[in-house]
DNA sequence: ACCTGAACACCGTTCAAGT
DNA sequence: ACCTGAACACCGTTCAAGT
């Protein structure tokens, strides 16, 4: 894809970014179990040992991808948001950029949603987390602020359509909902928590 | 834990079983990554190639430790079911059985939830799920029968409950929500849920 | 039927050595 | 600074052989 004017047979300008992007290509068509990092090397045309110069274990490739993968999510999710929309029609918005995201990159979800990452980067795991949801927060603080949304702690409440929304993502990443089925579903996924599931009187 | 009369040095009277308690053992203790046939067969007293008889390969050994998940998770939310209880009550004791069931066993509720089953498992998986999720789809149905859940696609409604229950045990599982969290907000999950992130007239 | 022990190909990680 | 090549300990899987 990237032809440079120096045809080397190694030594990349990058060899980082390279093998961040062979990881992503190796998870996408063949999911995580298959992915090696001796093969990794080879395909990048690098020893099995020069990726220890840029990720100190596995781990840490596998860390770097996670946090690469909330990067790219986040800005799915805020450039998906128009603060100017109704409610529902701006949350249905910022929900479909979400699990848009998650049936394109489902091995890559299950990733960043994995335990057992590496106790140092879970801090910037975190806040990547905190960042996708941003909008979402927004949101709610906003519609708070007129009314238009119950009181109590936009944190929690937050929480609560994240996960309903996530909940699908899950479920549509580990296979049990079909992708279509999951997308098709936000409509009422937004409506129903926004109305609830009782019936409203007049 | 097992103290049989015969004190033989191998040969177990159900080498199966011993196997997948051993794998969840160093499940919870170590995580997924640790697990490995050839430590099980080690620590269960065996030859590394005996667990082969019992399972085709790693995978196999992994699917049936996830299919004993569900059993044990489907039986916590049926036990935890009470079809007398007012809507509101019945729905929280359902979502607080899966939530616990969660929170105490994270890493398997990850392997459960996980992608790379083997295709012949999937069926024999998807309807674990759906055992798991009946005591909700009946409690929705059984709801709807008196009026008080919306109408609509009672498959649909479940699978928003459940989405957004599962998303809750889904941040937990994966480090981004502390246990107590977790379960401290089901009350609030579940109300927010049935009537809804709108204000109620009067 | 059930298990063993050797063999094979592969893996992650480390480290002295090269440029 | 960046990468190589050999080495080490481990892994999953297979298979002839044992009981």
């Amino acid at each position: 894809m990237l032809s440079m004017s120096e045809p080397r047979p190694y030594h990349h300008g990058d060899l980082r970014a390279a093998l961040l992007a062979g990881a992503e290509d190796t998870l996408r068509d063949k999911g995580a179990a298959a992915l090696s990092l001796r093969e990794l090397a080879r395909t990048t045309g690098v020893s099995h040992a020069a990726p220890t110069r840029h990720f100190r274990d596995k781990q840490a490739l596998l860390d770097a991808l996670a946090l690469t993968g909330f990067e790219r999510m986040t800005r799915a999710v805020h450039g998906a948001d128009d603060p100017a929309l109704p409610l529902e029609t701006r949350l249905t918005a910022l929900a479909r950029a979400y699990l848009r995201f998650a049936v394109d990159n489902a091995a890559l979800l299950e990733l960043m949603y994995a335990r057992k990452h590496d106790p140092d980067i879970s801090e910037q795991l975190a806040a990547a987390v905190e960042g996708a949801l941003t909008p979402f927060f927004q949101l709610i603080t906003d519609a708070q602020a007129r009314g238009q949304i119950v009181e109590g702690d936009p944190e929690h409440i937050t929480l609560l359509a994240g996960a309903a929304l996530h909940g699908v993502a899950a479920f549509s990443a580990s296979g049990h909902l079909p992708a279509e089925a999951a997308l098709d579903s936000v409509g009422e996924l937004v409506h129903h928590l926004l109305h609830g599931l009782t019936p409203r009187r007049g």
